[in-house]
DNA sequence: ACCCATTCTCAGGAAACTTTCAGGCTGTGA
DNA sequence: TCACAGCCTGAAAGTTTCCTGAGAATGGGT
């Protein structure tokens, strides 16, 4: 495999064994314009992060091999500079992850929404200051909504609103897809937890919390796009 | 690795033998912008201060072949003015470090809570005056909060609290990163020693007794946000 | 040795949040 | 205009997270 590194896109490391979870988060990451590489185990993890130099690795803390702390500290003994967002499963083992949110790394217990990795993972790519050059802005923006990682604070023309974590989440895909139509299915595998099993209903449900709280101002920016999905846009006129 | 001095900001050698304490205490001080340079025992202590020429040194006194004292009388011999911050096993060896710690050292005995050591380092530096040009007043504001570093006070609306050691580490914490969210882990990992292995229950009763005393008072600051953390700020309106 | 402040665990209950579901509404195509 | 699929929304049940009081354990100070 060559190996050309893509000088515009920070590159991503992403470990795990099991193969439908390391395909998941890989196909979400390069879609939102990471470059990524994959391995199922510590060894492996080791000798692609020797040439590849990622600026973060999503790892699982458990590999069939070596444990993700391992792979951590020796590929960072190697020199390569990369933050880590851990992935754990939710058992007893989040005490093992102490110690992390110190440097600038990161944890998450599966199961967990991919909009939550990718946000976090760039919180991740921001802290540690691979390559910045933008002055970090945790806000994102569209029309007169304003919606900030840091403080979890959500305004629509400057009046603070009040969501609850998935309505946050929701909004925040919906801005980072402002002006596209989404479907309902690509909300659920966004926003929700890879193992949700429930229906697309709930979406609607999650929609029309968020109106009543978004939209109770003028113009609404939440518009559905019958039998396609919804959109976030100013109307037009 | 880098190897370039970072002119801006302050040099500090981490002494210590056990690899594990050396790096948490070293990518802490990283990530608060202390440019740091390790030595696992004596020997290489005084070959890597020669030329790092350290403004400040976190020193366990118990290395594998001088003691902690060595290191810093020859280390000083050399002509190198540099404050130390010792760290020393909580066995009986404390009497002996209090009477060797002349000047402006200071001296923690482990296991330690990383904002206690930096609070500290900084309070060393500030003290030892190395290239200090701000004028840094020991004392830090949040609204109508305040909390005096030197003496370990807290007022609130200039009415002093009364707040035990680990209420006044979490205030500090708080402070700090005033305004922004903090999660539950976060605090753990900052503000209780590091080799704490309970669950982040105490985070929710310590807050909870911080807010007996600091929000005795209006209008409240600590908040509570739901799935995330715990943020410090001034309510809205 | 005793007292007191402090730290930590635990468990009940309250509150917030998530999810399901069903009835009503709306736009579209026949 | 009707029928129907798609969508909206209120309500209720289910789940999670958080708060707080009580008590055990620890340790320093007198």
């Amino acid at each position: 495999m060559t190996t050309t590194l893509d000088k515009n896109s920070q590159r991503i490391l992403v470990v795990d064994d099991e193969a439908s979870i390391s395909e998941l988060i890989s196909t979400s990451l390069r879609f939102v314009g990471f470059d990524v590489r994959t391995a199922a185990n510590g060894a492996e993890a080791l000798r692609v992060a020797e040439d590849f130099k990622p600026h973060a690795m999503v790892l699982d803390v458990m590999l069939p091999d070596l444990d993700g702390f391992e792979v951590c500290k020796k590929i960072r003994n190697e020199g390569v500079d990369t933050g880590v967002l851990f992935l754990t499963a939710k058992d007893g083992m989040e005490d093992k992850v102490k110690g992390l949110t110190l440097g600038g790394d990161d944890y998450m217990t599966k199961p967990f929404s991919l909009e939550e990795l990718v946000a976090r993972l760039r919180a991740l790519l921001r802290r540690t200051g691979v390559d910045q050059i933008e002055i970090d802005d945790e806000k994102m923006r569209f029309a007169d909504l304003e919606l900030d990682e840091a403080t979890h604070e959500v305004r629509r023309a400057g009046e603070l609103l009040d969501l609850s974590p998935t309505e946050f989440a929701l909004l925040r895909y919906l801005i980072i897809n402002a002006d596209r139509v989404v479907s309902k299915a690509q909300i659920l595998d966004h926003v929700w937890q890879y193992d949700f099993r429930g229906d697309m209903g709930i979406v609607e449900t999650y929609i029309s919390y968020l109106r009543k709280k978004v939209d109770a101002f003028e113009p609404p920016l939440i518009h559905t796009v019958r039998g396609v999905g919804y959109r976030l846009r100013m109307p037009p006129k």
